[in-house]
DNA sequence: TATAGTTGTCTATATCAATAGACAAATTTC
DNA sequence: GAAATTTGTCTATTGATATAGACAACTATA
């Protein structure tokens, strides 16, 4: 696992080292509230000098995932990932039963405007038609864990603004015009780094990474109703695919 | 789109502005062949002297995804991304038709070694058992698209390894052990920053993203037959999701 | 053929990132 | 209490990153 470092590659070796942390604490190689190696270990096994290993645990005690004690060591005190089940039937908060206690979704922004080409062909509508896009963040136990931005036809779902404002779900809003159940058509995924406006909405450091998925919901008769494109930060989420 | 900067986060500024050129390039806000804005007008866009977003392009004109020529512009050269499909029935090569003319894996690297805990519970073994590791790169008109270090059973499957370094195929290994068809049981996504190995067999610049994939493929009786890890490039590759 | 617009190169300076070494402060162990 | 281990702080030096300004080289076009 002697996973070596890139020099002048534009990332910090100090940052480089706090991902390699973080990926650890997230595979599980070190547990919950065990102590890292101590700092003049780490310098060795990743071939930098202390100092050089000290930024990098300082930016991740800042950061809450780590507690450092003088004397004692450094304590990891992170959760693990939540694993988010994509499937036919995904919903927001029924996946995540059981790993966090409390989830919910908030309204952070909503909108009416003209859909995009992409977001025309997602829906099935004319360019240009006119569209809701809903700005969403998902919680769980209190901490963001996706963010998402939805476009719903305005002339089916007028409203549908005030309806997710008020239950805070998806799933209940849909109901509301006639929408008990809807299946995911298609799901296109693909990773990047962060913009800043995720970074603030996901409370991300700067370099962290996202999981994006585009999907197209669609009624059990194959009409389309919603067009999303929602980002997951990796280094809490992990995407469990299930059956389609 | 003003996305902002930060600034002391460990990453650059010229890789943060490299990041959302690429960005923008897939989103599509930058056609291909296409002329990026002049250096001047980026530079005043993200708030930067004009020198830092000379290493934001030459970094990308490194990495073959833009030219810049003296007296006219900066034009977009990229291709746009594969996009891979993931589902009950995935195969390397099938799934490619028609997006790249020319497609093959390559044997890296095979051993024969004890499993660990997790490829032991993805095989349904006993810790510790043998097993035969392969690693591989998959190749699309020659310019490496996957990355997979894949475990079989070493009593069930001994000489995987050469058939795969003779056939080139996964599926054709497995028809010599008289396995006809096989489905993905589970698939568990996630990614993070390519590591050196990576970044080296991918050919990829350092900073770059990758999406990770593991998956237990079983026979169509459930039987477990192959524990596999498999890393695509961000910036080349999006997965589409299937039926699984 | 000028002229405007663009990329390429150079010098200089300030700040961040990384290395190196020494020692202080706190905790645990013998 | 003494020794060993570990984190915290300080000084100093080097190289990468970022800013600033000036001008050269090349292209397109009026």
């Amino acid at each position: 696992m002697a996973s070596s470092l890139e020099r002048r590659s534009g990332v910090s070796l100090w940052r480089q080292i706090a991902d390699q942390i973080l990926h650890s604490i997230a595979v599980g190689d070190f547990a919950e509230n065990a102590a890292l190696p101590p700092e003049v270990a780490l310098a060795e096994r990743y071939g930098v000098n202390r100092h050089t290993v000290r930024s990098a645990i300082a930016a991740l005690v800042q950061d809450g995932v780590l507690r450092a004690e003088q004397g004692r060591g450094t304590f990891v005190l992170s959760r693990k990932r939540l694993s988010y089940p994509i499937g036919a039937r995904t919903r927001f908060s029924e996946g995540l039963q059981g790993q966090a206690s409390e989830r919910r979704s908030v309204l952070l922004e909503s909108a009416v405007e003209p859909a995009s080409r992409r977001v025309a062909e997602g829906l099935g509508l004319a360019k240009g038609s006119t569209v809701i896009r809903l700005e969403t963040r998902g919680e769980a136990d209190g901490e963001p864990v996706s963010r998402a931005t939805g476009w719903f036809d305005a002339g089916r779902f007028a409203g549908i603004d005030a309806a997710m404002a008020e239950t805070g779900s998806v799933t209940a809003s849909f109901q509301r015009f006639g929408i008990g159940d809807y299946l995911r058509q298609s799901t296109v995924l693909s990773a990047r780094h962060a913009d800043a406006a995720d970074l603030a909405d996901l409370d991300l450091q700067p370099g962290a990474i996202v999981l994006v998925t585009i999907a197209v919901n669609v009624t059990p008769d194959g009409q389309p109703i919603q067009f999303a494109e929602t980002r997951f930060p990796a280094e809490r989420v992990e995407l469990k695919l299930s059956a389609l």
